[in-house]
DNA sequence: CCAATAGATAAGTAGCGACTTATATAGTCG
DNA sequence: CGACTATATAAGTCGCTACTTATCTATTGG
């Protein structure tokens, strides 16, 4: 369930989660509703649907020689807590090593100015690329 | 306010917005909090914050030389909205045109195998892509 | 069993978007 | 005013990802 904003980030895939809203739907159907919008192959929308599988947004049921998508809570959940999480913020609820520094930089808000922000600068040539 | 789940696709601005959620923070911290992270320059990060900015995510405050960013709840509501609608669902709440054809489909849905699909057929050489 | 339909996978291409360095703008301080 | 800090913009490069066509697999009906 990995990558659901990435997921969410791309237009058509958003547009097959609306449609799946009204229910699951075979692939055919979502092909011509995408189709609706502009013109798209069937392999792309079938890479879509991979996508949004992969980020636990919709879950397949297999019957026949069609295959019924439908919107999958799991990956809904993950994205609305996130998004909750943000505004909720009693003070960093995220479990990231960023929060080692949110919280420190934390303390001087409201009001005051930030701390000095001591800018390692990036004397270093980072020019390898590897993320 | 454009794009918001397009800026949320990205994990470095997904950092960015966990961090201001602890309250707003002048670019030079929101650098340094990424290079916790992975190298980046500061220019990149100028180039995330405007696209939050676009999408309604946060607002800029400058005060003397620093500009203080901060959480705008107008782009989170958005996409809190947009999942929400998702779940909902009494029947295709989406201002779309996509909801013709997801309403009619909607009639035959639960249970029983879907329409027939009539598939256009892409016999049109789309080739130009202009969208 | 064979033809036909539904969908997924393979392989290649193109364009966008995230990066970089270099430079411009703005505000502060001596 | 001129140097310095903080941030934004310009311009160019490169990889990822969304697309394409071609093909494979699976299920059904005759």
């Amino acid at each position: 369930m990995d990558g659901v904003f990435e997921a969410l980030g791309e237009p058509a895939r958003r547009q097959i989660l609306e449609l799946l809203a009204t229910g699951e739907q075979p692939v055919g159907t979502i092909v011509a509703a995408l189709r609706a919008r502009a013109p798209i192959s069937q392999p792309a929308v079938s890479q879509h649907l991979k996508v949004l599988r992969a980020a636990g947004l919709v879950t397949v049921r297999a019957e026949g020689t069609h295959r019924y998508y439908a919107l999958d809570q799991a990956g809904l959940d993950a994205a609305r807590d996130w998004l909750a999480a943000l505004l909720a913020d009693p003070l960093a609820p995220f479990a990231q090593p960023l929060d080692a520094l949110a919280t420190e930089v934390a303390r001087g808000r409201r009001g005051h100015q930030a701390g000095p922000a001591s800018e390692t600068e990036a004397s270093e040539r980072h020019r390898g690329r590897s993320a």
